[in-house]
DNA sequence: AAGTGGTCTAGACCACGGC
DNA sequence: CCGTGGTCTAGACCACTTC
């Protein structure tokens, strides 16, 4: 049988889509059951092993649990699961006027952890871009990034300040987004980063290390970021 | 064609087993590529689908990555990706000698927020252990789990001090642990938690909060921790 | 008994990378 | 060019729960 062209959006993410549709809408309520896979496939006109991928990419998001041969319901909304995006999209998405201020924007050669975490040579120039964070107007976070300064010859000032960097990166780099690999710990304020933060020193922060990988596996940005906890949570859904 | 019986372990789960055996032996060192998905059919004679599962669950633990059209290759070793496992499990594996000290092992019926994530009527008695856990000789962590008491009637304090409490509760309820939400930020120890860590009164400390659900998709485990930070780092993989 | 998710087959076509 | 992973078909049987 013949199928659409595979430049289109495959078969399995239209129905992903629609049923997250229907979430967002209200029509599937937390605890409700979905369509069953025979269902699906029957409605969008694909075989059951389509449907289960586009059933599977939800349980994958955390949007949906199954329980076997009993059917697959929706899961309660837990903001994001294991999602990578920027806080700008993550947080306006719930509402919140996002900012950023750049505090760095600089070249430099001599960060050997970075050039490794990048595969880079050691000798490889980087972009620098350090950000305050600010939500409402309230800062709430110091992020710091770094890209290869080679790969992308056309990245300004402005791109960190205007719009989500992740977008205009991930653009020039010709391959979206893929995975972020993140170390999360914490510590406790510096002097500096307290009083740009508006906190007392020695305040506790989370830190986040994350190596964010394109979709042909190589690790395109490292960024270090320090977050105000009360402010910043980190979800996450770890299985077996 | 004839398969095996269903009871029997599935074939992609045989092949992913397989696989994690080449990498433990140093047969497949990170950066290698992995048979390819024809490869791996072949040789297990198996369909493609099949083999792809196999895959796909190594990519789903971090322990390889994919490029499309080029191959896939064997992951950095990252310690462990969104792997739920007790702490004695986790660090036993890295030659630590772990043992836990029970603080508090009572019943109790008066914390609504607990009894409302186990989905347990608010008068449901649960039991509530809370333990100091000691790595090497040093305390690097206090940990507060839940269950339903009505659901783990056997529970003795034995079982918190000796061995691993998971594998208890999992063997009790008959299904196995399937995965964990989590909620992970920072905070400071309070003066009881300074004392037990031997750590500096208002010293950062990573919290982490986690629901751990069985295979037939209800949470069993509720369960708070507070980590030293240098001794303690979260690693994630978050996709897309 | 009917329905569900879990596993599996034996093929297929596509777009793209450089084993 | 050939080999790769990504997508997809149109079926099948199994173990289990109860839609």
């Amino acid at each position: 049988m013949r199928r659409g062209r595979q430049s289109e959006i495959p078969a399995y993410q239209k129905i992903e889509g629609a049923l997250l549709a229907s979430m967002e809408a209200g029509e599937l309520q937390p605890g409700d059951a979905l369509p069953s896979e025979r269902d699906l496939a029957k409605r969008y006109g694909v075989s059951l092993m389509t449907a289960r991928h586009a059933v599977l990419a939800l349980q994958n998001a955390g949007r949906v649990h199954r329980r076997p041969r009993a059917g697959t319901y929706v899961a309660p909304p837990r903001i994001q699961f294991n999602r990578l995006s920027g806080l700008t999209e993550q947080l306006s998405e719930h509402g919140v006027r996002m900012r950023s201020k750049v505090l760095t924007f600089e070249f430099c050669e001599n960060e050997p952890h970075v050039n490794a975490q990048l595969v880079l040579p050691t000798d490889a120039r980087v972009v620098k871009i350090q950000r305050l964070r600010i939500g409402g107007e309230e800062p709430f976070a110091i992020e710091t990034c770094y890209v290869s300064a080679e790969a992308f010859p056309e990245l300004r000032r402005e791109h960190a300040e205007k719009k989500s960097l992740f977008a205009t990166v991930a653009e020039q780099y010709g391959h979206p987004l893929n995975y972020a690999d993140e170390e999360i710990d914490a510590t406790t304020a510096s002097a500096r980063q307290a009083v740009l933060l508006g906190i007392r020193r020695d305040a506790p922060l989370l830190r986040i290390r994350q190596l964010i990988h394109a979709s042909d596996g190589l690790p395109i940005i490292y960024g270090l970021g320090f977050y105000r906890p009360e402010l910043h949570t980190v979800y996450v859904r770890r299985v077996r």
